[in-house]
RNA sequence: GGCGACGUAGCCAAGUUGGUAAGGCGCGGGUCUGCAAAACCCUGAUCACGGGUUCGAGUCCCGUCGUCGCCUCCA
């Protein structure tokens, strides 16, 4: 039985959608105004896992992450740099779209985007029914949800308007009926994109987009929606009292939030200026590293971004694909019984870790465990065919939380002459000419392969 | 200031309905080896602090201290 963490209830509830055998999940994607970091990556990370674990449970998954293609930051940021901003956008997304695919997270099964046609006439749709019922209302051009006509406005974030109103900073002068109220359209100044309206042209509000995206692909009420839990409040609130007051139905059934990398004790943010973006990360590390670091820690909690942690996470990869490597040159066969015991019981308890909550990392010390157990087989004589179950296993599982564990490929030919220097230094071995086959494990090694000796000969890799 | 989350070995961390603490990394020792590496074995915490409930609490309650997030754009 899989539990989630709901935020709006605070507690693990049973996992129930709302039609049988399919879950519909929405998360809020990215606002496309420059580089992504690796903090977007981990959002990204934690809810492809869930995505696949469950489709690992037999969930058909409607899957919808959307791009924030138009806003003030996209618009300011294109201006300073003299581009047209849906072109800036449409670079960023491009982007953020090939680093999804280098970490490894399965491609959304759609990707709205606000400027799409179909969505802007949703959001149209949206503001005028919420105009209509008297939730909203219009003044110079923009719209705004008018905060106090929903009377269960912060039941998400646990938050109540009058304590809200107390430590508010009002504005002066603002437009708005209070100051709790939200802008669902802004209107456009001159040479800004903007879309015609009844009520003047200019662009939807930040809020609204993902209401009415999420309504156009997956329906008025929705299994799951996820994001950063630095989204719950204001952006989740006003989406659900835009939603629910539009359509009259609950909106998301669970709440799920991830917690912030935390780079030098703070949360990686753009305004902060601590941040390592997702290409920079990518080109010193694979992108099993970034999910193995997730992977390690609990979703909803902060996540430690340091040196120490990223090396963890790159040694125990290396762990885990040690898992995979051969029988050894003389396997005899092993007494197998406590292996496959193990292999049965891995599953099981991966599993019942990973329904408590997508609970990743008790899941992957019950892999680790495994691993240990495979490679004591081995060494004590285990052939191919006898690991092959476990070795099976822990593909398998391994492959649910979204790790790749590739082993690095030489280029064309390499291996061919790789093998023939290893025949030789064999030789020079049994010569016992120690200094030069020194020499050409440590030239190898230089190039990136690692030699390992053992009495029954030599074996090598790409690391 | 308000709301919320958290505080487990050097570091990252797991811990079902309370019954004497997974796993990974690192450190040290060992087996193997010409050496190295890998793999395997051994080695470490009474759970921020102070009270309380209980036969018994990391696991429930109260308080204190500390860290982080949100309250403005933010994964």
């Amino acid at each position: 039985m899989l539990r989630l963490y709901n935020t709006q209830t605070r507690t693990k509830e049973e996992f129930q959608p709302l039609e049988e055998g399919k879950v519909r999940m929405y998360v809020c994607g990215p606002t496309v105004y420059d580089n992504a970091h690796v903090g977007h990556a981990m959002s990204a990370l934690v809810f492809d896992i869930v995505r696949r674990y469950l489709q690992y449970r037999g969930y058909d998954v409607k899957f919808a992450m959307n791009f924030t293609d138009v806003d003030d930051k996209i618009i300011n940021r294109a201006s300073e740099k003299g581009v047209d901003p849906f072109d800036l956008a449409e670079g960023y997304i491009q982007a953020y779209k090939e680093h999804l695919d280098d970490l490894n997270i399965l491609p959304a099964t759609v990707n709205p985007r606000a400027t799409e046609p179909k969505t802007m006439k949703q959001i149209l749709a949206m503001i005028e029914g919420l105009i209509e019922k008297g939730y909203a209302y219009t003044v110079n051009g923009d719209a705004y949800f008018r905060v106090h006509k929903d009377d269960d406005y912060g039941k998400l974030s646990g938050r109540n308007l009058d304590e809200m109103q107390a430590g508010a900073r009002i504005a002066v002068g603002d437009i708005k009926e209070n100051a709790s109220d939200f802008a669902i359209w802004k209107n456009a100044k001159e040479g800004e994109p903007a879309w015609e309206t009844p009520w003047g042209s200019g662009r939807p509000g930040w809020h609204i987009e993902c209401s009415a995206m999420c309504l156009h692909e997956l329906g008025e009420s929705i299994d799951i929606h996820g994001g950063g839990n630095d989204l719950i409040f204001p952006h989740h609130e006003n989406e659900i009292a835009q939603s629910e007051s539009f359509t009259g139905k609950s909106f998301a059934r669970y709440w799920m939030h991830n917690g912030m990398l935390q780079l030098s004790g703070e949360k990686m943010s753009k305004s902060i200026g601590n941040l390592v973006t997702i290409e920079d990360f990518l080109k010193d590390h694979e992108g099993d590293v970034m999910r193995m670091l997730v992977l390690n820690g609990n979703y909803r909690s902060p996540l430690a971004f340091t040196d120490e942690s990223i090396s963890a996470a790159e040694n125990g990869l290396k762990r885990l694909k040690s898992g995979f490597r051969p029988a050894t040159a003389k396997a005899a066969g092993a007494e197998t019984e406590a292996l496959y015991a193990k292999t049965a019981s891995t599953r099981d308890a991966f599993t019942e870790a990973m329904d408590d909550d997508i609970n990743t990392a008790g899941a992957l010390g019950h892999i680790f465990e495994l691993v240990r157990l495979i490679n004591a087989s081995r060494d004590t004589g285990a052939t191919d065919e006898q690991l092959r179950p476990a070795q099976n296993t822990l593909r398998e599982l391994t492959s649910v939380l979204g790790l790749e564990l590739k082993e690095k490929e030489g280029s064309g030919d390499t291996d061919k002459f790789i093998n023939l220097l290893l025949e030789v230094r064999s030789e020079v071995r049994t010569q016992k000419l120690w200094a030069l086959s020194d020499l050409i494990r440590d030239k190898l090694a230089a190039l990136g392969v690692t030699v390992e000796d053992s009495k029954d000969g030599s074996s090598w890799r790409w690391e």
